[in-house]
DNA sequence: AATGAATGAGCGTTCATTCAT
DNA sequence: AATGAATGAACGCTCATTCAT
């Protein structure tokens, strides 16, 4: 009988394991969102969900593990909801603008998350090729595809790095997110997301076009 | 009653106040730059210097004092470079380039500092109108200001915010040379200051020139 | 980013929750008692019971909150001796006695409590309505009922505020007893209670029997 | 002629050096007062009168020496006006009134001072046989010898010792002195200097006189 | 599976005291 | 006589991590 209800048992118990490891997980994020790491407390992700310091470590073996998972759950969201967006748009243009405004949201509604990534793990030794990496190129790949693909149909200029698009993208977005956070304006993600879209492609577009209106300097 | 405590005996080489400040902010930075602000130590950037941790706050009267004040320094040299390499240059886009270009230098030689500037300053209470704040205003001004400039006498468009452009700058370059730095390829700052300037400067033609030749995707 | 944290090795007994804090009131009690509160040391505190310095930290959340905590036990104590010396008697004089000889006892077993009281807590910020400023009360406040009631029913005169009796007899007792223990003489309890009783209570004899031996000064 | 000068010289110098003295012990008194013992640095009693820490050590050997001298200075000004404050005056009570008064005034004057005295001199040890110590017998002499006289010509019981009676005066003021300085009220020296006057002074009375009129409790 | 007592290393900061100049 | 640079030993407090129960 004992043997018939392992089976039962196992799963029972591996559920249970696994909605420990969430809530964990959520506090986790929650604690570092509001905090940042360094003044994340552990016994604090405990006390959240009513448990003991001790039982984090029976799930997680470092704090940073902890830090590294909340990250790498949070990419796993975004990449769902990135292809679901991008599904069904071709126009170039517009699947730019639809990647601009997703990561713009995901800044939003997560700005210290971004933080996390760029403050406490990237750069650090152990970051290059872990599996968080991997997730964080996959993620920004795909704006890197698009311009890339761009270029090779001739709709954008091909002397850019695409991954220069890239830097300026996310880097600028976490810039003008973090001013307009703790600026006085709220951040109007669709306008936004338009003004970059707009100010890149059309930077983007192959010389010919260009060439027809130079940039011509008044004089100081 | 406190402890009476015990007397000194070696000393560490005498030396004028306004040295002493000069290495210990200069340790500071090194320090700083390697570690992070949180996990330098009072103790090993006053080591560095053959002093004893308690001297720096003779100087310097908290560790964030001192982490201000290495940045307050890099800005002041940041201005007298700026302002030299601007002088006699009146074309806009060539303005534009050598500011792109002094960040990105700025960034290759202190690329932490930008950090530190970024995670650990800005935003934290008390920032807000200080001289600090001042001087970063002062710094980003440059390019806020030609952007205006351009916007005002019609060669630039007048429908992108140049605080945006300015953000994309600024953040673009973060990522852009982080990436470089931590990557395979060497950075080549001239090339990278015309790429972005370039990127940024058509992008922002007037919209009447751009109307002419609209992106036109092609079907992937 | 802070660095990691080294393990712990070995353990002092463990202990429950609440014996440990016993332990560690009882260790602080007698560090404070000897050295005051500024030259006593979380760390000596700690060392005595064969713990480390941050456990203490677990139960109290700082020096100053176990200072607090010791005189709130202290006063805890002393009130069920109080009460239960005082029940069963009703004369006046001899409930004043029990009082003195009370706080004779208390002072002469932990002298340097009542001056941690006065010199350390008294009038800092943050007192005045605390638990420990309601404990102080209720305390002393026994002997002021005491003369209130003797006002009232007139055996005692009431051109004298009960409060300056009480700092009298508190004042003085510490003052006393401080002599005395640092001087040649023991402290004979019963005696000095009988002494301060006699003095304070024939002093506050109705003017009437008073005014009818005025004292005369013999000239000097 | 350098002969010729030499004890003017040397006479100013010790003018000098004895106007530092002084310096130092005001703003040593005045940083006291302000800060208690352990929290006044000498830094800070330093800079008040614009010298520099070093200076300080040059006139007294340690910090603590420096509180000593302080309180010596202290009670030698208390001799003058005691002394002449007594004189001319022969009525026992008026006497012992006019010492609690002038006590009064003292710790009106300096409560923080007569604080110093009790939380960090008396007890330590070093203090017993100091010439502090002597100036403090001598200072609290008064009230005894006042005591005593009158036992000795029987116009106060002889069944009280007078360093009882001296002990409920000083402790009794400073903790009456306490509660009114940081109470409501406003310290009245004259009224509370005739209230304590007199309720010791008829407690003092010989058997005889009291006797006639016993204390009667009520029952409660 | 969960608890929670215990560790130990470290950090920022203060300050009396010394001594070269 | 005066300066002020430098010391060094504490101290209060925090926290990631371990492990007996």
């Amino acid at each position: 009988m004992a043997a018939a209800r392992k089976p039962a048992r196992t799963h029972a118990i591996r559920r249970a394991r696994a909605q420990r490891v969430d809530e964990i997980l959520v506090s986790a994020r929650d604690v570092f969102c509001e905090k940042g790491y360094d003044a994340a407390s552990v016994a604090e992700i405990a006390a959240r969900i009513g448990v003991v310091e001790g039982l984090v470590y029976k799930y997680f073996s470092t704090k940073r593990e902890l830090l590294l998972q909340v990250l790498e759950r949070w990419y796993d969201e975004l990449f769902g909801d990135t292809e679901r967006a991008l599904a069904g748009i071709s126009d170039r243009r517009a699947r730019v603008r639809m990647l601009v405004r997703h990561h713009l949201r995901a800044v939003r509604d997560y700005p210290q998350l971004c933080k996390l990534m760029f403050r406490e793990v990237q750069g650090e030794s152990g970051y290059h090729g872990s599996s968080l990496h991997a997730r964080n190129r996959r993620y920004t790949q795909y704006l890197v595809d698009e311009i890339e693909a761009g270029q090779r149909d001739g709709s954008f200029r091909a002397d850019i790095p695409p991954r220069l698009v890239r830097d300026l993208v996310y880097g600028g977005i976490e810039h003008a997110t973090w001013h307009y956070l703790r600026g006085r304006g709220s951040l109007d993600i669709d306008r936004l997301a338009e003004q970059i879209t707009s100010l890149l492609c059309e930077g983007l577009l192959p010389r010919a076009a260009a060439a027809m209106s130079p940039v011509r300097n008044k004089p100081r």
